[in-house]
DNA sequence: AAGAATATCTAGCATTGCTAGATAAATAGC
DNA sequence: GCTATTTATCTAGCAATGCTAGATATTCTT
């Protein structure tokens, strides 16, 4: 009887639907809102329950930043795909800035609250790997150092989009700095190649 | 009678000594050893006289970041100063760097951590005014849009401080971060320029 | 020295993350 | 089918937090 595995799709249902609510509710009202109790409510368990899917709290909170691993990923491959070059850079560049000032919630569980993931190491999670992989694949064709370019291709865009969101630099500048962090990938490659 | 006088200078000092010890709580313990209860105990007073220097926990915060303001800038200069061109460039960044990374705590205060500090706007702290000025002055040779290359090379330093910080870039190759960024403003010039 | 203003404290509220211990439900053994 | 055991879930509560009302000292004014 498939009693055993039913039981584990209910499960793994339920955990969904917490992921779910903390996900909704982040996203509506910012992360203080996210409470334990309120969670509960939301998926009609007690407390305790959901301390049996997940160790604490920011365990829940880092189940909500892998899914926000997965839309960022398949947003920046979208971006890419249909262009080519400096183009698909640029196009990769406006969506990853898109991204982190829409969802500020959902970026903030990614990359400015607490939780134990990593990336770019041995154990990394395949949804965060997919995605440095996707800056990866469109700074490629301008360097040689893939690695370190991608990385600080990166470091560039979450610098710029967490300084622009908490108001530290201004809105109004933004396609302009998008224009320098492209154009600095394009004639970053080892030695100055032409601009392309 | 300058008794009115002493009063005013015991409170700034009562008000220094909170700053202080929420400043060395932070950096020995992180932030969120950083109770109002504790700090109390610390100066010696009771709860309710922290509110009456402060509006709330965040503002203590604040006044903590303002301190990192001062200290960065301070260490930027420093790092600029004995040096020109793309060294000075290279010497800031470094310091930048070094300045998030050796004190994440502080750091966290002025970047990470909700604050209503302002940047690049009307009615912006001096101190945190003078921290991008010390940016703009190694900046300044390489560009004529100031404002924004200054701004991008910033959220470049900041984006790869955070991401190093968080485990999520490789530690390893933060020297190619930073010849990469550098690299980036030297070529940065409206137009192309001769890399310096 | 009496009254007014200021400085400070005690005590408590409401909320939070988290958990021990009790109970209800499902399963297994016979 | 009935009982014993395991599993699932809940009730109730702890300790800590930010913050504040109201009471009490302390200092100033006249």
């Amino acid at each position: 009887m498939g009693t055993a595995e039913r039981k584990g799709r209910d499960r793994a249902a339920r955990e969904h639907r917490i992921v779910a609510a903390a996900q909704a509710i982040a996203e509506r009202e910012g992360w203080d809102a996210v409470t334990v109790r309120r969670l509960a409510d939301e998926i009609e368990y007690s407390q305790p329950v959901l301390y049996s899917h997940f160790k604490n709290r920011d365990a829940i909170v880092a189940a909500v930043a892998v899914e926000g691993f997965k839309e960022l990923t398949a947003a920046l491959r979208e971006a890419a795909s249909g262009s080519t070059g400096r183009n698909a850079l640029k196009n990769v560049a406006q969506a990853y800035l898109a991204f982190a000032l829409d969802r500020p919630a959902l970026y903030d569980a990614m990359f400015v609250l607490p939780t134990d993931l990593r990336f770019a190491e041995a154990g990394t999670r395949p949804e965060l790997r997919a995605g440095f992989e996707a800056l990866a694949a469109v700074v490629t064709p301008f360097c040689v150092e893939v690695a370190d370019v991608t990385e600080t291709f990166w470091a560039a865009l979450h610098g710029v989009a967490t300084l622009e969101r908490s108001g530290r630099i201004r809105p109004s500048a933004r396609n302009e700095r998008i224009a320098l962090v492209v154009r600095a990938i394009v004639v970053s490659g080892k030695g100055p190649r032409a601009g392309g």
